[in-house]
RNA sequence: GCCGGUGUAGCUCAGUGGUAGAGCGCACGACUCAUAAUCGUGCUGUCCGGAGUUCGACUCUCCGCACCGGCACCA
């Protein structure tokens, strides 16, 4: 029997899970039943990642402790799982005592490498970010492109991995594993990465409290992804050497997000080498999700509506839709209009009525599942293609091909259903007939056994509801035709997918009321005074011209009219403004901002916009005079 | 701007140097066991644009456009 490890990432534990986590969580439910049906001995690990200046901060907002915040947090996170139907066999919190043992273990093997050193260090840092800024980062401003937030001149003594040593024996590896990082883009990205050179790392933070000491010098805490990553051997118990440990690690899969594959790929691999263990065998790498053709975004209201879509079509609707309808890798536009539509055409229409003819024909003839008695024309085409199904299924799931997979299954619905058609097993009930008629059925239930088998992966629920309804008590696992035995009582139910008219149901919409903001009260430790307020000098402008940057994506250079003066103001704005809709719009600038050079063109200003992942600008109620100050 | 990818039916996508494919949707037909389900048949395409190689290109090469991703950039 061979062993199958695969994890998902400890989500960040800063906010509430979103269909983002859910996808990546899916996505591995599903290969990891998979592999159990298989009879793999499997081992799925999920978590959170609950230490770091981001998690301590946002606890501080809502005025809790940040062990207390996280304690809130986690369980929203295990009961969206179980609503998922995930079947994790550990959910690790970074807070526990397993992983800080682990940890310390951890991180007392890479010190003893020889391969962390401690050098001062000074420089700009960012808190928000818990990182510094290099030289060649770094603006006249000294801001945070990020937060926008001044930068902060630190001196600290940081321990530093020597990641730098490792770049041979990663891009070793890289072309000794080719399947190493999946999709090849990514993998092809970070070969790219890999060539042109890696830093070594910092590893500890001096200026954040809420981690993992290091075990070697306590008085510095674990950089937050240091004490991540870790995450999947220490739940292992990689600190007692336990049998979990020695029978899964290394891991088959580290499944996630495209955007966190750097971390994964390069960064963890040069620590397990440096500890002196195995690496895990294949990074994958999935897309994004987008809603209606808009990336997702908090600030602009665009989420996918996971407990309204749920409510509606099912939870095994939902997972279906994630894995049958993106292809794994590219990033995927969720459409309810297409979950509807999958809905109906796949789960109701193919395989919900083809269970419910075929288990009404048995009910209205036989007292039982009839006996195959009587061979006839398709029951060989329809036995072999059980088989190739299940060939076809596993090549595809090899290659994360989900949608492949689930296309391969109910190629062999269609068949079956057109089997029955074929047959006209319905004419079948006379006396000289019913043999044959017995052995259709027969054929048609063990053909939906077989399917509930390969389908339990994907959809657990709707397999178990399956084999209820054929009449089998104890979930029935075994890919091999023959395997339902006869006089059973069937017991045929409710439709498993009902179908859902969208025309029926008109107006069960606006319940999707806005979730008001959660108000935090936030208790400001960091205020500033009216007085340092005042020293802002935000005025209303006009832009008068707009031009994208030359060679920069994201700039665009504008004039600015102020009523008494122009300005030139270059605003990271290009990917959400075209030029020409800003020209005459009324714009919020800060006109006392040190002047700045990007790019080689001058910036007298700034233009102030709301949003992180999607931008919008700020703009007066109605026009009012150019030069107004705003306060 | 640099590097990489993609651009095929209304939608999601597969595909090959030799007359264009699947599923969904749509139209028509068959059937009536079944959830207005199923089965069959059919329809639509300048296979992004242009040039080139070739007897012949959607498939190869070059140029361009659009979109996506990585890097730079975000005052």
């Amino acid at each position: 029997m061979s062993t199958f490890y695969i994890t998902t990432p400890i989500y960040y534990a800063n906010g509430e899970p979103h269909a983002g986590h859910a996808y990546t969580t899916i996505a591995a439910d599903a290969l990891a039943r998979y592999h159990r049906i298989k009879g793999d001995d499997v081992f799925f690990l999920t978590g959170v990642d609950e230490h770091g200046a981001n998690i301590d901060k946002t606890a501080e907002k809502e005025g809790l402790t940040p062990q207390t915040f996280c304690d809130k947090l986690a369980p929203i996170f295990t009961q969206l799982w179980e609503r998922l139907n995930i079947s994790n066999d550990i959910f690790l919190r970074t807070t526990s005592d397993l992983h800080k043992r682990g940890i310390k273990k951890f991180l007392t093997a890479l010190y003893e490498s020889g391969d962390v050193y401690k050098a001062p260090y000074e420089g700009y840092y960012c808190r928000p970010c818990e990182r510094f800024f290099p030289e060649k980062e770094l603006t006249d401003e000294k801001i945070c492109p990020i937060h926008k937030l001044p930068l902060e001149w630190v001196k600290e003594e940081n321990y530093f991995f020597r990641l730098s040593k490792y770049q041979d024996r990663l891009l070793q590896h890289y072309s000794d594993n080719p399947d190493f990082v999946h999709p090849e883009s990514r993998r092809n990205e970070l070969l790219n990465v890999l060539e042109s050179g890696l830093e070594d790392t910092s590893i500890s933070r001096s200026s954040v409290s809420w981690g993992i000491p290091l075990p070697f010098d306590p008085k510095h805490i674990a950089y937050v992804w240091i004490d991540a990553l870790p995450n999947y051997i220490t739940a292992l118990g990689y600190d007692a050497d336990s049998e979990n440990y020695r029978t899964f690690w290394p891991a088959n899969v580290h499944m996630m997000a495209k955007e966190i594959t750097r971390f994964h790929a390069i960064l963890w691999p040069a620590m397990l080498m440096a500890a002196d263990l195995p690496l895990p065998k294949q990074i994958i790498a999935h897309g994004w999700l987008t809603k209606d053709g808009e990336a997702l975004s908090k600030t602009r209201g665009i989420f996918i509506d996971m407990d309204g879509d749920i409510a509606k079509y099912g939870v095994d609707s939902f997972r279906y839709y994630l894995l049958r309808e993106f292809s794994f890798g590219n990033d995927g536009d969720y459409r309810p209009s297409r979950l509807h539509q999958r809905y109906n055409a796949d789960l109701a229409n193919d395989l919900g009525n083809l269970l419910n003819r075929v288990l009404g024909l048995v009910n209205k003839n036989f007292d039982g599942i009839p006996e195959p008695t009587t061979p006839g024309e398709f029951d060989d085409e329809v036995k072999e293609m059980a088989q190739t199904t299940t060939e076809k299924l596993d090549a595809h799931m090899k290659s994360f091909a989900f949608d492949s997979a689930l296309e391969t299954i109910w190629e062999f619905v269609r068949r079956v259903n057109r089997y029955v058609q074929q047959t006209e097993v319905w004419t079948l009930a006379k006396p000289e007939t019913k043999p044959r008629m017995g052995t259709i059925l027969y054929n048609s239930l063990e053909a939906l056994r077989y399917v509930s088998v390969l389908l339990s992966p994907f959809i657990p629920e709707t397999a178990e509801k399956i084999q209820k309804q054929i009449g089998l008590t104890e979930f029935d696992t075994v890919a091999e035709w023959g395997h339902l035995p006869v006089d059973l009582k069937v017991s045929r139910g409710e439709p498993i997918f009902p179908r859902v008219d969208l025309k029926k149901e008109k107006t069960p919409q606006p319940k999707e009321a806005e979730k008001p903001k959660k108000k935090t009260k936030a208790q400001e430790s960091n205020l500033i005074s009216f007085a340092e307020f005042q020293k802002l000098d935000l005025r209303v402008g006009s832009v008068i011209s707009a031009e994208q940057v030359q060679g920069a994506d994201r700039l665009l250079k504008l004039q600015v009219d102020l009523g008494t003066e122009k300005r030139q103001v270059v605003a990271g704005i290009a990917e959400h403004y075209k030029p020409d809709v800003l020209v005459g719009k009324q714009v919020i600038v800060v006109v006392n901002l040190e002047p700045a050079t990007i790019r080689n063109v001058e910036s007298h200003g700034m233009i102030l916009a709301a949003g992180d992942d999607s931008v919008v600008l700020v703009s007066p109620e109605t026009d009012v005079q150019l030069g107004t100050q705003v306060r």
